[in-house]
Formats: structure tokens, sequence, C-alpha cells
RNA sequence: GCUGGGAUGGCGGAAUUGGUAUACGCGCUAGUUUUAGGAACUAGUGCCGCAAGGCUUGAGGGUUCGAGUCCCUCUCCCAGCACCA
């Protein structure tokens, strides 16, 4: 026998198989089906990590076992050549950032090719190289046609490290997402692209895809739809006020002040809530109050408060939580439900660039308009009461019956002399909490509660201490009286002075115990009822009230539900219901010089055209300087203006930056199909042959940027007819990180890096390629740390499949572990399927173990394992399947097929217990039945001192797992 | 705070979806081989206990003949979003 030289077994195959053109794929072949593996291409950074070998060579057992299935399998590789690395090492070196990233991308492809991927590089794919990005443009022109694109100042992010604008899926906690320099705000016109358009969509076709629920909820967070009301306040200017209008403004509409006043329109989720609206808040940037700057009293303190919000950055706004304003003096704003006329403030806790910029304050609804009234002192006014609805359970209200309305108080009672509350324990529901009783036609409340109290508890002598301030309303069952109550809670909370009680009456005492709770217990032992636990919060830790409920001082609107009132008061007010997003349109302009130029230049009148497909790819210039200037490079190029002007006349100038290089990014799997169509990105064959991707693996670091931005240009696509799909990936599956040694993130200043060159070097690529798929299961965002001893595990298994050669029975095609064989055979198949590549491994590990344990070893079981094993350790299989004598490689061979009826045992085991516990086991043939396997169970020597003398109960028995003897 | 995902030996992880918890690998222990070494081989290895036996899937409760798995309450960890009206 050879020795397992994996080194020179490795080479070897990769340079057949490229000789023999082993992987490439055509776009159909006869008889198979297409199937499409993506995993995200890479950067070329000129150095193969293990995460790069964790995302690419994991999926490509996944694609090399779809080949041997039988499907026309495509596993495609390419650069996503454009980014900064290549120009800041361009300006660390003085190179050519093109050179650099060829340079970089021949590294890379030497160490791609160790993997021993099926990778058809015949469709390698570079978005960097004018073949590729002719087409990214082209799709810019075809998007501006049709109102996609456009150019606006806006408030941008402006990384000031690496000198160019952001986007806002690339700011991560204020900082720059790829440099971690803290994000200025400019305002600054760029080029947008309108995926706030699909933004609904975005969302809703989430429903229809097979995504892991982490990316679903992300995106959904991302895009942040809130559906509320737009509602316009009139503003008026108060009496004290020098350039007072007119002097009869108390009643504008009938002045018709609207029409020449401005007014402020808020946004609200709460439109319910308006009556308590007790002022307004713009956000410091909203442009009303430059308008009404000069009517303002106070506006040097106000302009002061603007340009201070102002110079704070990012960084520092979501870090300061105290809440400041000012208001503005002179002006006031009509509440349009109760024409009450409210202060209006300017304050940076409200954001210019969610809803309208503007909000109704509602103090007694709204933790953070609560927080702020509270500082500035201004009003509160409560106008929703909570209700709680009881479903299910003894105590959800039983759809049959009527409702009962009731008045009634809660009397939340405190001991007199220790730290401790009286609660009850109700006997017939098992539920706990505080003394509860109706209000008597015409009876004080109080009154009310201390009679309620006698009577439930025998306690005598109460003193009043206070009372909510707001009642409570509950519909639950009552038990007791088989009625759906609809109660109005009073609550009150006393004291009882002494412990003088009088015996309950027998009845009372029948209903429900009386106990005495600790004051840190009392939140605990009346968790059970929503209610009664809000009742306790309310006293013990007062927060204004969120939640939605009963409308209150309301005038006409008293008594409605929150959720009927928001439509109605909004229709009323004469607002609207809309929706909001949290989602901005996408800036793609970046101040760099190594991405896709925008194809735009600019008439002598300074108005901006696309560049005609004729005159596609508009190219990068080579002439230009990389030392940052806080200019785009593009500016300084000589080249470029003069191929402008030569192309489109004197005067005329080009566009000088290039696109984010998410837009590359955001349609590259198509070019895979038809990487070197000149007519077109790609064509409609090739298309139709291969999309929508049946699987897309890749990191999670791209949720809400790759994934979010190129769903959005597909669906742009589609619309403009230029695809069929509206979604490119039919299943995605995040992976996690392979994490050092250590358990921590592979960093170099923590000295855990592993270098994979050198344990392919040391222990080869299919080791590799096994450890990283036994490692746990894929597709699943979790971080596996890497164990160099479990490396060693892997590689001691293919050692062990390379010595069951010395073994072989040729002739033998009939063996003991026949059975094992073909469940073998089963489980590995299902495994992979399932991504889970680790038991899929584990599977053939027991199936090894059984072989060595054999004289000899059956040339069908080695065959047979051998394919179950190539799509996992690919050379290494090869070398032992052509030791065979095979002609064919064993890439091209089917997947091992096997017979159900073979991979169950004649015999199994199964448990006896007893009481469920396992007493003993007996051996059982699939023939038996029941009452045979029970006579057998009861026949075991171990089972008489439990069963003897005892009545059994009954037998449970589960064929092929287990006997359980119940006594 | 909201959303999503988790918690099983010393470690990575298994568990036919309600049926013998801890497969497989690592590590560890003992032995074999070897001049030596271990990236070799063999056996053992959840915890407590001499044993019989008992205990064990983050904590507590429930349903069930039977719960890692289902239901309720809670704790902690990871990720995304977060003054989003």
């Amino acid at each position: 026998m050879k020795e397992y030289d994996h080194s020179k077994i490795e080479k070897k195959w990769q340079k057949e198989w490229e000789k023999e053109k082993l992987y490439r794929v055509e776009d159909k072949v006869k008889g198979k089906e297409n199937y499409f593996t993506l995993v995200e291409f890479t950067y070329p950074s000129g150095n193969l990590h293990v995460g790069h070998w964790y995302a690419f060579s994991v999926p490509d057992i996944f694609a090399r076992f779809q080949r041997m299935r039988g499907y026309n399998s495509l596993y495609p590789m390419g650069f996503d050549a454009f980014g900064l690395p290549a120009e800041n090492a361009a300006i660390k070196l003085g190179a050519d950032p093109k050179v650099w990233t060829f340079e970089q991308m021949d590294k890379m492809r030497t160490q791609l090719r160790s993997m021993g991927a099926m990778f058809d590089w015949e469709r390698e794919i570079v978005s960097c190289e004018p073949e590729y990005y002719k087409w990214t443009q082209w799709m810019f022109n075809k998007f501006l046609e049709h109102d996609l694109v456009y150019r606006a100042a806006t408030k941008v992010n402006w990384c000031p490290k690496d000198q160019t604008i952001l986007a806002n899926e690339q700011v991560v906690d204020g900082c720059c997402e790829r440099c971690g320099a803290p994000v200025e705000q400019r305002d600054q016109e760029q080029w947008m692209l309108r995926i706030t358009k699909y933004a609904d969509r975005l969302i809703d076709d989430l429903d229809k895809l097979d995504w892991p629920e982490e990316i679903k909820a992300a995106q959904r967070n991302w895009i942040g739809r809130s559906e509320g009301s737009e509602i316009s306040f009139r503003i008026t200017f108060s009496a004290s006020s020098s350039l007072r209008p007119s002097p009869s403004e108390r009643d504008p509409r009938e002045l018709g002040i609207e029409k020449t006043n401005p007014s402020i329109k808020i946004f609200t989720t709460r439109a319910d809530t308006i009556f308590g609206a007790t002022y307004l808040v713009l956000a410091p940037e909203h442009p009303l109050v430059g308008e009404l700057l000069g009517r303002i009293e106070n506006k040097s303190e106000v302009e002061k408060y603007i340009s201070d919000t102002k110079k704070k950055s990012e960084l520092d706004r979501q870090q300061s939580k105290e809440k400041t304003g000012v208001e503005l003096k002179g002006v006031k704003a009509i509440n349009p439900a109760n024409n009450e006329e409210i202060p209006v403030w300017i304050a940076d806790y409200v954001l210019s660039g969610y809803g309208t910029g503007a909000i109704m304050a509602v103090p007694a609804h709204d933790e953070r308009d609560s927080e702020f009234a509270k500082k500035y002192s201004l009003p509160v006014r409560r106008v929703v009461e909570p209700l709680f609805i009881k479903k299910g359970g003894s105590d959800g209200v039983k759809e049959s019956l009527p409702l009962v309305e009731r008045k009634a108080v809660v009397c939340v009672v405190e001991h007199w002399s220790e730290n401790k509350f009286l609660c009850l324990a109700w006997k017939a529901n098992d539920w706990k909490g505080f003394v509860v009783g109706g209000i008597e036609e015409g009876e004080d409340e109080i009154v009310a509660g201390e009679r309620e109290a006698r009577e439930e508890t025998g306690y005598q002598n109460f003193d009043f201490i206070k009372k909510l301030d707001y009642k409570i309303h509950s519909q639950f069952y009552h038990e007791v009286k088989k009625q759906n109550r609809y109660a109005h809670f009073e609550v009150l909370y006393f004291k009882l002075k002494d412990g003088e009680r009088k015996d309950l009456a027998e009845e009372e005492n029948k209903l429900h115990d009386v106990v005495w709770i600790e004051r840190d217990k009392v939140d605990s032992y009346v968790s059970a009822d929503e209610d009664m636990q809000f009742i306790w919060e309310a006293f013990t830790n007062p927060k204004p009230f969120i939640g939605e409920g009963i409308l209150v001082n309301s005038g006409k609107y008293d008594g409605m539900l929150s959720v009927e009132a928001k439509e109605k008061i909004t229709k009323a007010v004469g607002g609207k219901m809309v929706k909001t997003y949290r989602l901005r349109d996408w800036g793609i302009s970046r101040q760099r010089y190594w991405g896709c130029p925008i194809p735009i230049v600019y008439d002598p009148a300074g108005k901006a055209h696309p560049v005609p497909e004729e005159h596609l790819p508009w190219l990068l210039p080579s002439d230009v300087d990389h030392t940052p200037s806080g200019v785009a490079p593009f500016a300084k190029s000589k080249e470029l203006f003069a191929r402008t002007e030569k192309i489109f006349g004197k005067g005329w100038k080009p566009e000088v930056e290039t696109m984010d290089t998410f837009v590359d990014s955001s349609w590259y799997f198509y070019r895979y199909l038809d990487p070197k169509n000149g007519k077109t990105f790609a064509g409609e064959e090739e298309r139709k042959a291969w999309m929508p991707i049946d699987l897309y693996m890749g990191g999670a670091e791209h949720t809400t940027m790759h994934l979010l931005y190129s769903r959005f240009w597909v669906k742009a696509m589609h619309d403009l007819g230029l695809v069929d799909e509206d979604e490119a990936y039919v299943i995605r599956r995040n992976r996690g990180l392979i994490l050092g040694p250590d358990g921590n993130k592979m960093s170099k200043s923590k000295g855990n890096v592993i270098n994979p060159d050198e344990i392919v070097e040391r222990l080869g690529a299919d080791t590799v390629r096994l450890y990283l798929a036994f490692i746990g299961p894929y597709g699943v965002t979790v971080n596996y740390p890497w164990d160099p001893n479990g490396v060693v595990g892997v590689r001691r298994f293919l050692e062990r499949v390379w010595r069951l050669q010395t073994k072989l029975d040729l002739q033998k095609n009939k063996c003991r572990t026949d059975s094992l064989l073909h469940k073998t055979i089963k489980g590995v198949g299902e495994d992979i399927g399932l991504f889970k590549f680790n038991t899929a491994i584990a599977k053939m590990m027991i199936f090894l173990n059984a072989l060595e344990k054999e004289e000899k070893v059956g040339i069908h079981s080695f065959r047979n394992l051998l394919a179950l094993l190539a799509p996992f350790a690919p050379h290494m299989t090869e070398e032992l399947w052509r030791e065979l004598g095979e002609k064919q490689s064993i890439h091209l061979s089917p997947w091992p097929e096997y017979d159900e009826a073979l991979t169950h045992d004649e015999k199994v085991k199964i448990a006896v217990q007893v009481n469920s516990r396992v007493r003993a086991e007996i051996a059982v043939s699939a023939g038996e039945s029941e009452e045979e396997v029970k006579q057998k169970a009861m026949a075991e020597p171990v089972l008489a001192k439990y069963v003897k003398g005892v009545k059994i109960k009954k037998i449970v028995y589960i064929p092929g797992r287990l006997i359980n003897i119940v006594i």
C-alpha cells in the first residue's frame, strides 16, 4: 500500500480535472435538471483565510452532491473587485489600484484552486472589468430612464477617513462600517436609487421566500414600516407676539387663517390620544422652523439650539439620551381635535428623517414625551384607560354569554405594621388577586371598598390612603356568578388600622382564603392576572400608560376603543391614514476612484444626461492621482474631461463620482450565466435555464445590505421587463463564523489566526474541507471555534479509509454490514440535503468503524463508501477510485442508491421499562406480535422484583423502541 | 426597550420530531507498539456511589405511561434595530 500523500494526490487530480474539463457546466444537458448553488463572490484581498474556506468549500460539498444526484449543478466563483482596499493599497504603495487588484486576484485564484472545488472557471466574473461594469452602467441608465434614479441634495453620511459618502446601511453605531471612523453629517447632492418605492414589496414578498427568520425579521425591522396618521395642526401667533398678525385669531377657521398661516403636519401611530396632545415638537432641522424664525420671540435662543444640534455628530446624538429642547415662543398650534392652543417646541429627540419630522406630544401615553414634559413642566392629560380582555382559561370571556357591565372597586390593603399586603386566593378557579367587589347603585366608592374588604377578609378598620386617578377596565368570566363581566374598576389603596377581625361568613370562607403577601412577593403572587399586576405596578412604579385601551377626556369619543378611534379621529380632524418607513432611498455616489463610473455627463447648462449605450462601457480614467484631497479623484482627470468634450461637445463635463460597490454585487449572479455576452448582461435562454437561484449560502453580515439591495435590484429589473423573476434567491441560508482556537474572532492582534494554506500543506485540502464540514451544522448562524486537535481527528478518519484498501475482498459483494451500508447511504444523503454535513460524516465514521471490525471488506462496501465521501474529500476518493482500476472520475459516478428494506434490522433491541425507567433490554425480531413481545419482556428475570404481586395498570408498546409496564 | 436566535458532558456537537439522553469527533485515563515521540493501535470515559441504586439537557411549574422535544413563568448568552412618534 502506498502512503497517503495528500500533497501529491491533490496536486495531481487538480491538474487532471482541469485537463479533462471535469467541472465545465453547460447551460442545458439532456435529461438533467439544472441546479444553481450560489455563494457570495469574493473580494480579492489577496489572502484566502479560513472564513473563505468555510464559505466556499463546504457549499461545494452540497453542489457536488447535487451533481452526483443527477443534477446539472452550477457552482461558480468570481471577484467583487471594485472597492476601497485596492485604492488604499494604491495610495500606500504608490501603485495603480487596477494592477494591485489583478495581482491579488491571481494569488487568490491559486489559493481557491487548492480547495479542489467544482468551480467552473470559464464562467468566472470580475466586476472591475469593463465587460462587466458596462452592464452595471447600462442598468443604471435603464433605472434612470424609469425614474428609479434621481439626484438630490440630502443629509449624507460622510466618512472623513475614507473621504466618501456612505449609505445608511453602511453606518454602524454612528461609525463607518468599513473603517470604523465616526461618521459626519453633511448636506450634499448625490445620486439616489428609489428603493423606498419598493418598501412594501420588500416586506410583503419576504413571506414567499424560504429564508431564515433572522433575515426576514432584520429586513422588516430595517425597512421599519409603521402605520399611522398624518394630521395637520394650524399655527397661530400668541397675543404677546410683537408681530401678531390680526387681533381676532382666536378662531382661525372663521377667518380662513389656515390658508395663509402655515400648519404643522405631524405623524402619529396613536391618533386616538390626540385629546392628550399638550404640545407639538418639531425636529430642529424641520424646514418650518426657518420660516417661523422671524416671528419667534426667543429667536436667538432657538438659533443657538439649532446650531448646537448641528454640531453634534451622529454618535453624540445617539449616546446622549437626556432630552433637551426649546420652546418657540410666540408660536402656538391649534389641536384640531379640541381647538385648544398648545405650545410648539423644537427638540432633537424628534428625528427629521422619520415620519414628517414633527410630532404631537402626548406625555400621558408616551415615555419620551412624558420625560420631556416632566423636565419642562408641560401639562399632562390622560386620555386612555387600560382595558384587559381575558381570553381562554378559566376566566376567559365565554363567547356565548352577554357582557354584564358593573361598576367595581379593587382594594390594595397594606398591613398595619408589617410590610405585607392583603391578597385573596380564590378556590374555584385558582385566581389570585386583591379584594375586588361591586359598587352598589349610588354608593360612594370608598365606602364600597371598605365594605367589600370587610366582607371578604373580616378585617374591620381601614384608613383610606389614595386612589388611582383613572379607572381600569376588565372583561372576564366570573366563575362563581357564571357571568361574563365587563367591570370598570376604581382602584383604592387602604392601610389597615389594626388586627381587629370578625369571623367570615361561611359562604365567603368557602370561596377564598385570605393571605398576607410580603411587598416584594406581591408582583409574582398576582402575576397570573394582567390587571392585578398592572394595578400593583401603578401604585409601586407609576409610568405613563403606553398601551391601547378605552378613551376618556376625549369629548364624544369617550368610551371608544383605541383601535376604532384611531381612524375615526384622523378622519374627523382632516388627517389621513398613512404608512411610514424607516428605510431611506439608497445613495450610491462615492467620491472615490476604484468603482464603477457613474455614466452621466453634464451639458454646459449643468443638466445631467446619461451616457448613451454606444459609449458604454464609460471607462475609468487612467490618469488619476490617488492621494486624498477631499475632492473626487476623477475631478482631476484630464483624460476623462477631454473624452467627454470630444464625444459630447465643448463645455460638457463628466460626472466625477463612482458607484457604491453594492451596486456591482446587486446583479452579479446573472453574469455567471452568460459571462461573455457582449450584447446583453445575460441572454434570455441562459436566464431561463438557471434562474431563480436554487440555493444561496452566505454570511449574516449581508442581511440589511447586499441582500436588501439585490432584492430591490431584481424587483426593479423585473418591473422594467429585463428579467422574469422578482426574487432571485429561492432558498437562503446564513453561515456562521469560524473563531480562533481561543473562542474569539480571529484577528492578527489576538494572534489566534489559523492560516489555511499551512494546514492544507500539512494535512491536506480534503482534511480541511472535511473538518469544516464536521465542526457543526451548516446554514445556521452559529460560530464554531477552530480546534487544532479536531482537524487531526478527521485526518485520522481519512487515513483509516485509506488503509481499508489492504482489507479488500474483490469477490465479495455481500457482507454482514450490508444493512448498515444501506442505512448509511440513506442517512448521509438525507443529512447533506439538510446541510447537516456534520452528522453525515458521523454516519460514515460509524460505517467505517464497523468495516474495520471485519476480517475482509467487500468491494461493494468500499466503492459505496468512496462515493459517499467523494463530495467531502474529492481528491483522496478520486485516487482510491482510480486505484480500483476505474477509467472515469468518481465525480462522474452517480450517488449510491439504497434498498429501503435493507435499512431495517431484522432484530432490534428494545428497552423494557417499568414506570418509564429502563430495567432491561430484549431483542425482538420484526415479525413478533405485541403479545409475544409482552411475554418476552415479562419473562426478563430482573423484572420480577418490580412486577411480582403488583397490579399492572397498563402496558405501552412502541414497536422497535420500547415496552413500558405501568404499575 | 423591541425583534430574531440560543442554553445538552471537560470541549464541538447527536437525539428517527413525544419513546432507551449524551451518537460521532476531540480531550482525558489505562494499556500495547516504539530508542523516543505522537498526528499509531486497543480498551474505558455524563455525574454521585464500594455496590445496589440514585441523579442529569439554564431555573421552576404543568400536560403525559413517557418531555431535551409540547404548554406556562423566569434567568442568562448571542445577533440586528433602537429617542422610529
